[in-house]
DNA sequence: GTCAACATTCTTGTATACAAAATTATCAAG
DNA sequence: CTTGATAATTTTGTATACAAGAATGTTGAC
């Protein structure tokens, strides 16, 4: 762990953005963490402008760096921006997948089944990213997997809570049938459909739960 | 101009970078951009990292940063994902977009239809990126409409050569007002293939064009 | 002349130093 | 007690210093 200290403490500060560690608007002091890393204050400067370009925290001029956790409404938008790339690679997967990436598919669709019943989310949970890469992968377009991916990655902590709603898990197995029949018979807009409708599920799940966590929030 | 120095910086190299003034994998010599900025090497380093970020620079550790050039691959991936992009924010503008905005894209259309008359290039190109950006905004996305503009001034260089393209203004002309329709019917559907179809001709133009250079391109 | 081992020079990455701005604390006037 | 001004303290932003790795040049063997 001699190289490149700045993008480790990157990474490690997204982590702990995500799994929550910070509250919104939190300050990110520099000396404090300098120490915590056990380095200088000019790797930690050079992590914080990364993780500002990615929208992770916000550096206000002679001011600082805070922490931007997305609101309500802003992680809404971001599930329904989720929605349409996930439909995006879908219509393009439609015309460019491989066989085998379906037969991934079909198995990894067989081990979620697996986990429904077993009532194992963890299992479920992983099987179920893998599902989606695959179709990031098959879009064909590496730009489009990789902002795919992206987006992926910064809602996977708000994903994940609305997993424990009651018959999601099941409803989410179905649909995901009904992306591998579209994908397998290249029906493009049918993918790009059932893709989107799948994700923009979740979005309004979520806004479920937020409605019942917050009664009077938006 | 004595604020926020490493920020000024990062907005110049991204501005250098865009226009060409850097081939693909050239190495920003640290010390010389210091001198030439007339600043010493830590803001320079700091925006290295958000250029980084953005992909139009690769960090190599211990070896220093090299500007990314898309090649034509990568560039008709980009195209596709702004024609989805663009396609998403006409889907939710149909439902979403308010008369006056309406107003403004039939006001900016008229003014490319006198731009194309007169052979004007400039004003159609200012006219054009106006009718785009308004869509953006009425996606009521906020989100959404970030990324997409993100990903439009990065598209920038490259889709300015093809206006030149013959009948290329023309033909964008008729593809607006298509788009405009679909928007006022309230035609989600419509709308986005409308746009799509609009921005993926721009990559496939693009696509001939950089054919027409490189013959052995690909 | 070619190649390899070594020394030299450059460049990056990090730490520290310092100046300017912002925040906080102190204190006097009302 | 509140308010306003001013001083002390933090904290940011930038410059400089230094250490380690990479590139380059030199020399000597074959």
């Amino acid at each position: 762990m001699e190289q490149r200290r700045a993008d480790n403490i990157a990474e490690a500060l997204e982590e702990q953005i995500f799994s929550g560690v910070y509250m919104d608007g939190d300050r990110l002091d520099e000396v404090r963490l300098a120490e915590q890393f056990g380095v200088s204050r000019t790797p930690l400067r050079e992590a914080f402008q990364r993780l500002a370009l990615s929208g992770l925290v916000e550096l206000i001029p002679r001011r600082g760096a805070f922490v931007r956790q997305p609101g309500p409404i802003e992680l809404i938008e971001m599930f329904e921006v989720m929605a349409e790339l996930e439909a995006a690679c879908g219509r393009l997967a439609a015309m460019r997948i491989s066989e085998g990436a379906l037969e991934d598919l079909r198995e990894a669709n067989a081990k979620c089944q697996a986990a429904v019943d077993a009532q194992d989310t963890d299992t479920y949970y992983v099987e179920n990213e893998r599902f989606h890469k695959t179709i990031y992968r098959q879009s064909g377009n590496g730009f489009l997997a990789q902002e795919a991916l992206k987006l992926h990655k910064r809602l996977k902590p708000f994903r994940r809570q609305q997993l424990k709603f009651r018959g999601r898990m099941a409803q989410s197995m179905a649909e995901h049938e009904a992306v591998v029949d579209a994908l397998a018979h290249g029906e493009p807009e049918a993918a790009a459909r059932a893709l989107r409708d799948h994700v923009a599920v979740q979005g309004e799940k979520f806004h479920n739960l937020m409605a019942s966590l917050k009664p009077a929030a938006e």
